[in-house]
DNA sequence: CGCCAGGGACGAA
DNA sequence: TTCGTCCATGGC
């Protein structure tokens, strides 16, 4: 069980900010979500979050939930407008999730133009139908299945989990993992150019795709990915129709972090 | 019914 | 290089 304080983490914000599928709200002030092959709940309580764990996985979702990073230096430094200030102040509860490799691989191919709850209901029956089963608190869970056993998955098998004309890039992408054509360490290993360089070689991975797989699981946090929501945002704000460059250019080592709270405030609050 | 969703492949110019 | 068009599917 960790303990921390509330300032900087805020369980809404974090869960339901658009950068992952696996986490549902229990009650008021609980979410319970899966990852790294095991069901976890975190909870708030008072002015403390309480994160549900075992004391030998401490670190484990002490990367996850990356809690050694300070977001306060941050908020403050992305915050250079008056639009950056709103964006923070609504999104201030963000974490930035260290996400599985190849889990993030696999359900960011998903997300492409699609909708967050559809992402979340794909990747759910993916997971019930290739994923080991977990039992917590006598209900059964499913974790995000391994390359091994996500090979055994046809096209046609994913097609029919809904993960419509996608299914042809996850088989491949499935592939590339398991011959170790693509290999996380070395991905790490690589610049940042040059892991991009390899991940826009897959079959169905594009600049959006890419860049969301190396943010949200990789920490390459200088990176701006780019929807249509941050297209608008940008277009919106600075005239611009460069949303990538343009953000990358504006927030350094800090657009991962920037693009998220953007996202997360324009697709929420902003009508029209 | 048409439009949209955390896009990308593909062929045409 | 850039630009249309197509791709599955469900929610509205």
């Amino acid at each position: 069980m960790l303990l921390l304080d509330k300032n900087s983490f805020n369980l809404k914000d974090t869960f339901e900010c658009g950068q992952c599928f696996r986490w549902e709200k229990e009650s008021e002030n609980s979410y319970i979500g899966i990852a790294h092959s095991k069901v976890i709940r975190v909870k708030e309580e008072k002015n403390k979050i309480i994160i549900e764990c075992d004391e030998k996985d401490e670190k484990i979702w002490e990367e996850y939930f990356d809690l050694k990073r300070n977001y306060e230096e941050i908020k403050k430094a992305v915050s250079i407008n008056k639009m950056m200030e709103e964006a923070v102040e609504y999104g201030k509860g963000i974490r930035i999730l260290k996400q599985d490799f190849f889990e993030a691989l696999i359900s960011f191919i998903i997300s492409q133009q699609n909708n967050i709850s559809r992402i979340k209901k794909i990747v759910n029956s993916v997971s019930k139908a290739y994923g080991e089963e977990i039992l917590f608190e006598n209900k059964t869970y499913y974790a995000f299945p391994t390359p091994e056993s996500l090979k055994k998955a046809t096209e046609k098998d994913l097609m029919d989990l809904g993960a419509g004309y996608r299914a042809k890039y996850i088989v491949k992408a499935v592939d590339e993992v398991i011959n170790k054509s693509l290999d996380e360490d070395e991905l790490l290993k690589m610049s940042v150019q040059d892991a991009r360089k390899r991940l826009l070689k897959l079959f169905g991975v594009g600049d959006k795709v890419c860049d969301c797989i190396l943010l949200f699981s990789l920490g390459k946090y200088d990176l701006f990915p780019s929807d249509v929501w941050i297209k608008r945002v940008m277009k919106e704000n600075f005239d611009t129709e460069f949303a990538k460059e343009t953000g990358e250019k504006m927030f350094g080592k800090y657009s991962g972090f920037a693009q998220q709270y953007l996202f997360y405030w324009r697709k929420n609050l902003k009508a029209k």
